[in-house]
DNA sequence: GCCAACGTTGGC
DNA sequence: GCCAACGTTGGC
């Protein structure tokens, strides 16, 4: 069992969002490190956070999990879509996906200014300078270490 | 709104 | 293969 963090706009697409819908195609993913993160190291079940970003106060909004493996994003073929690629070919898609499933939402956001405080989670990608990675792996101990502060919180 | 950091594109 | 130009992300 892996553990991962994904981005998204809470303007565009939240927690709550996630939490009427149940289930979630996270498609649009258009970088090739989180597609390979997605397509090659998610599993059925993995935990992930769910990042709020772009906002006035980012942070960690919840927590879902893999629903199963990855799969072509549709987006990437549909002329209409923002998403669609001309570049990518229905036997050799470029963008791949999975669907994420609601799990719970935190009661209060753990703020991105607070996870920089914690000397417990130097090393986390999200906290790198420049960091704009929208899909990332989380060590078990950074996991752990979250949960636990948002049950202080 | 600003801007630093980063990824991608495309000319050479 | 190099690298300048460009577009995007995302915190502040």
């Amino acid at each position: 069992m892996r553990y991962w963090l994904m981005k998204t706009e809470p303007a565009d697409f939240s927690i709550d969002t996630l939490a009427r819908r149940k289930l979630e195609p996270w498609t649009g993913v258009r970088n090739y490190q989180a597609r390979n993160f997605m397509r090659d190291g998610m599993r059925a079940g993995d935990g992930v956070f769910i990042y709020h970003s772009g906002g006035t106060d980012p942070g960690i909004a919840g927590i879902a999990r893999v629903a199963g493996d990855a799969y072509p994003d549709p987006t990437q073929f549909q002329k209409r879509s923002k998403y669609f690629d001309p570049k990518s070919a229905p036997d050799a898609p470029r963008w791949w996906m999975v669907d994420v499933a609601f799990k719970r939402r935190f009661e209060r956001m753990l703020p991105l200014a607070q996870l920089r405080l914690q000397p417990a989670l130097e090393g986390m990608p999200l906290l790198a300078r420049g960091s704009r990675l929208s899909v990332q792996p989380v060590a078990s101990a950074f996991w752990k270490f979250i949960l636990k502060l948002e049950q202080r919180a």
